[in-house]
DNA sequence: CTATAATTGTTGCCGCAGCAACTATTAACC
DNA sequence: GGTTAATAGTTGCTGCGGCAACAATTATAG
């Protein structure tokens, strides 16, 4: 505790700054793309890209989101036209959600940019590094959801 | 890219559930400990004992908020009565702000909850690759912010 | 000294996120 | 078949976070 306190409260510092500073980093890559779209709007279209037709529980599951939270993001995307929710016959409870034709266009160029972005956040990280990286993040995880 | 790609994609996925777990961890233990407290209002409380007095600007500045998120994150504070704003009296347009005696008991408290949880939340990291890990986030992080 | 500019903090608006309560529909049980 | 339970989605409330506009105060320029 005495000695890894000063470099366990750094790792916590960075960690935070890490993450929030390429939420940020990718909404500007979507402005400058010409896409006013939020980073967990974007994560919902590209989820859908990956699986269409599927009722918005699946999309919450996947995205690690609320399913009111879902709900409410999908009400935007439907406003600027960039997916369709219709009412699934089978069972009225729920919809089935699809990217619109400008959707996927969107999807596309968005996640062209997320990709160069992230690039750009790991220049000059060698391989193993980052695959190390990955292995503390990923065990740090597997820590805290028993928890 | 082609062979880059999915190690990247892979990567903001555990980056995004690494930080994003903690922060419920964090609030869990806080819970545990007795304390109603969120992250965010545990980091201002922690950046006020660190340096007690200071106008709200400079803790937005401290802990990377916007001023307008720090105002009603110390409102809240306030109401908790952790802490106290009094007027400068030589420029009337800032406050000081203060850590009441249950502010500081709390901040006590807390930092001690987070340190454990993020003990546990490294668990079994071996020293030199939670180094190697805190270089990339912050080569990240400095990547970043020219962009 | 006065007019302008910079600063500190607040308010309003929007979007993300979690929780609880609710409606509507489907499934399960007796 | 009819009551009960489970599921999908929505609404309301609260809190974080960023942006723009604003009032009040201080600093600067002439």
């Amino acid at each position: 505790m005495v000695k890894n306190g000063p470099h366990q409260e750094y790792f916590q510092r960075y960690l935070g700054r890490a993450a929030f500073g390429f939420k940020a980093a990718l909404e500007n890559a979507f402005r400058e793309a010409g896409w006013e779209i939020t980073s967990p709007q974007w994560l919902l279209l590209h989820a859908l890209k990956q699986e269409e037709g599927v009722p918005q529980k699946d999309l919450a599951r996947r995205t690690l989101k609320d399913k009111t939270n879902v709900a409410r993001i999908l009400a935007y995307l439907e406003e600027m036209d960039l997916i369709v929710r219709r009412k699934d016959l089978d069972d009225q409870r729920c919809y089935r959600v699809f990217l619109t034709p400008s959707g996927r266009r969107a999807e596309r160029e968005l996640t062209s940019a997320a990709g160069k972005t992230l690039k750009q956040a790991l220049e000059g990280i060698p391989r193993e590094q980052l695959q190390e990286t990955m292995n503390t993040l990923r065990q740090m995880h597997h820590n805290l959801i028993n928890l």
